[in-house]
DNA sequence: CAGTTGTTTCAGTATTGACAGAAACAACGG
DNA sequence: CCGTTGTTTCTGTCAATACTGAAACAACTG
């Protein structure tokens, strides 16, 4: 894989050898880890690469810097897009498309994680609905239900959080 | 699939039928919902068996009732344990195995889940570490650092949370 | 309105993982 | 110590999915 540094002067060489190993290095392992999160590995990599890529980025250069075929950006890219884990971007005077990571990356990583749970309460309320009212399973449907409204309040409180420290770091009054 | 309702007496016969096709389509649905969760299909309908089944099931009885094989039952019941989903129990003069639904189960649903985000931390201190310290991808590690910190948080938290309800359902001084 | 560049869709291939059946293994009972 | 019962490990098969290269498509430029 190829990592380009934006600027490639010289005054330090020693630095932008390390640095491409141990970005590439990260690009790999965000890969990794990302599978375990339902995307694929190529997605996570492309999360990494947007990451440590602080500017806009064509696909173009995506596929080269990640040594895959542009079909693979494409469809990827289409469900990070999905996901809002990505944004695209245009520059004018540019027919290119570009793309950076999105702000709420972390945030929508995280709901994608915790809203999964959510449909349990559906499940175990159609259960509720067709059971008689003297079954012994309905206790334990219904505790699985209270569990998944708690999950349902954890998730807005990171929501009301992450809203909390966005606003913190933009500065107040944005 | 065969589900079998603990009395099996005959005053309300139309509740039992519809019960058990209600059933068997809820352990279907948790099936195909822990998929998600990155348990296979057959771990989740062993979830959904056990919770509508309150008390102890053999592995053997889990292998008929959700048709399929013993050595499936057996490596995703490994899986189960592992994840602290399931318990295992003795009961005295029996030496078949037995297991129950942990009281754990959706604590470590949840757990499974967010425990999951925790590596990205590590991943960024790597980053970190190899980079030089004008890097322009610095800012952005550290700030997915901050915020796995702050999953870490809402994980405690949830614990806290779970650990209170307990006790309110087990009475206090217990 | 060609020609060029960039992007998406499609069809085939390869890899991964779930699952079943059989064999191996362990534990208990006569 | 042999036979029976219960459980796990192993090997092969099947299905699902990720990925690629090629073709189709779209958009801009001269």
């Amino acid at each position: 894989m190829e990592l380009e540094s934006s600027g490639e002067s010289a005054d330090n060489p020693p630095s932008k050898g390390e640095d491409r190993q141990t970005l590439s290095q990260f690009v790999e392992n965000m890969g990794l880890l990302y599978q375990d999160y339902g995307v694929s590995r190529i997605g996570g990599r492309i999360v990494g690469y947007l990451l440590v890529t602080p500017r806009p980025v064509s696909s173009e250069e995506m596929a080269e810097a990640l040594q895959v075929s542009r079909s693979s950006v494409s469809t990827n890219l289409r469900t990070l897009l999905m996901a809002e884990l990505v944004e695209k971007v245009s520059l004018p005077g540019d027919r290119v498309d570009y793309y950076v990571l999105s702000d709420l990356a972390w945030q929508n990583t995280l709901e994608m994680r915790l809203a999964a749970i959510l449909p349990l309460k559906e499940l175990a309320e159609e259960g509720l609905e067709g059971l008689y009212p003297d079954h012994p399973a309905r206790p334990r449907l219904q505790s699985l239900m209270d569990w998944v409204g708690m999950v349902e309040t954890i998730l807005q409180r990171t929501r009301d959080e992450w809203q909390s420290r966005s606003e913190v770091l933009a500065g107040p009054g944005s």
